[in-house]
Formats: C-alpha cells, sequence, structure tokens
DNA sequence: TTATATCCGACTCTATTGATCGGAGATAAA
DNA sequence: TTTATCTCCGATCAATAGAGTCGGATATAA
C-alpha cells in the first residue's frame, strides 16, 4: 500500500498548528493531542522525533512545549516523512539486498527507482506552507 | 510507509515475462513461479486477479496458463497497482469518513489529496514497457 | 480416465503500525 | 526546597496489513 501512516499525518498537523498559533511561543503536546484527539504519548514520541530532526525545539519543565525551529516554506513534505517514518521507498529492494530471491532475475528493479526518485523529487518540491494554505490549487503545477 | 507491495512486484514480473515470452503462446503458474522464486500458491492468485481484471487472458486444463491480452504499451503502471492493491491512497482518510476522529480539526486533508492525485496521474503515464524495457532514462522526463 | 492446469475461499504466520505504560530528568512557581 | 508540569525514552502490547499456505473444486488436453 502506497500510504502514508497516521503518525505522519500527526505531524504536519502538529507543524501546522505550531505555525498557527505561534504566538503562543510554546505548543505543549497535551494541547495539540487534546485539539487534534491524537494519543498524547503517541504524539509525544513523534515531536520529539521531529525535534531531534531539528524542525522544532523543545523546551523542558512547566511552561514548557515546542516551538517552530524553520518555517513552513523552508519544511517540504519530503522531509518530514523521511524524520517521521524514515527512508522513502516505494521499490522495497535495496541495492545490494541479499536476502531478496528475486533479485538476480529481477528486471523491473532499476526502472521501478527512477519512478521512486521522480515521486521523492516531487515530495521534496512541497512545502509545508504549501500544505497548511487554504490556496492549494497551485500544488498540481509545482512540478 | 509508501512502499509497493511484493503482489505488485510479481504482477510485474509477470507481465514481463509474459511480453518477453509471447513465442510460448501460454505462460503457466509454476514456470514463472520457478524461474522468479515466488511462492506458487501466491502468484497463482495474483494472475487471477490479472486475468479477472483483463489485462492477461486465462487458459484452463493442461497446456494451459496465462497470455498478455494488452500490449505492454497500453498497461500502466498504476493500473496494475489498483488491479493488485485497490485504490491508490496516499492520503489515509476517505471522503466522509466517520470513523476517523481528526476529520473536523483536520486541515491537512484536502491538499494532501491533491498531491495524491498527482502522484495517482504520474503512475498512471508509466506504460508497461518504459519499465520493462532497458531504456528507462526517457522515464523522468514523462510528466 | 488421468494428469495438469486454473480457480477460489479459508486459514496461518509475520511484519508493520498504532497505542500504552512506567519511570527518569528538567524547570518554573509556590 | 518541594511540587506540579513538562519533555524524554525504552519496553511492551494490540491492531492491522502483508505474505504465504492448504484443501478442494472445476476445466481440459492427451
Amino acid at each position: 500500500m502506497l500510504k502514508l501512516t497516521k503518525k505522519t499525518d500527526y505531524a504536519l498537523m502538529s507543524i501546522n498548528y505550531m505555525s498557527y498559533r505561534k504566538d503562543l511561543f510554546v505548543a505543549n503536546t497535551r494541547s495539540i493531542a487534546e485539539i487534534y484527539n491524537i494519543p498524547r504519548e503517541l504524539l509525544a514520541k513523534i515531536l520529539q522525533k521531529l525535534a531531534k530532526e531539528g524542525f522544532i525545539e523543545s523546551q523542558n519543565g512547566p511552561k514548557g512545549g515546542y516551538t517552530l525551529l524553520k518555517d513552513p516554506s523552508e519544511i517540504t513534505l519530503g522531509e518530514v516523512i523521511r524524520a517521521i517514518e524514515g527512508p522513502i521507498q516505494i521499490v522495497r529492494c535495496i541495492e545490494g539486498d541479499s536476502t531478496c530471491s528475486q533479485t538476480e532475475q529481477c528486471t523491473i528493479q532499476s526502472p521501478l527507482r527512477k519512478i521512486e526518485s521522480h515521486i521523492v523529487d516531487y515530495l521534496d518540491t512541497i512545502t509545508i506552507d504549501k500544505i497548511i494554505s487554504e490556496t492549494t490549487d497551485e500544488l498540481l503545477e509545482v512540478n
């Protein structure tokens, strides 16, 4: 299945929230979880990952939480997916994977890899501000 | 994870084989399974699905098997994925899904849907002959 | 009639994803 | 200095989807 995980959805929603409520300075896990109806502990891990990858900054203690480090126009969808789900792989076989019993006979590997990189390139052109803004019509013309 | 299933891989490899060995007239499950090292029963179902969807034609009884109905240039990658995996959904939420507890607050749904349709459109421009041929450089310029 | 195919549903096993739990470390405020 | 409220992090459990297996039915060339 070619599907994004819930975690990625939650990450995008959180970034959206943080950019929308910049005035709050810090947005904590609890409030984001409550507003979007996300399990708090799960969201906590996602935000920790986003912090570790440098998208947001964490502030510990009471009144603590997270703030956006980068502007949504400087974050791409591809980056967020990779931060949460790891490297994007439409094609399942990895270069030199000896556990794949098809590799030797497989003729479709390299063409599919090019399709994959095309899609990855596309995802890397989509900045988050285009996702969280209302005017999204231009998305289709991007690439 | 944005990943194609093994079933889709097997389907593409089978179509590849059938187009390559057109001289055989019929290619049976056993021989394809042996050549590509695919579990026979699993491959059988995939081929049945491809037959049901009109990509290949089945011939029952001994000396039976499958033959390509369409030319690889008339089959797109998107079509094969849909035949095997069902409708392509990068975005997990479906129009009017009441079980999703985020729908009301979710602001990212519609923009993501446009990205999805862009990718689907791209996959529908990739014909199988481009995947099974050696010259795949032009793939990147397609869309 | 027999051997070899497709056909098809039910089932098991495994991997991934989604969610929960327990507790440690940081820090602002009382 | 204590306390309440955060982030942090590993371990664990549950749900779902993917991959593969099994048993038996039907078709048909030899």
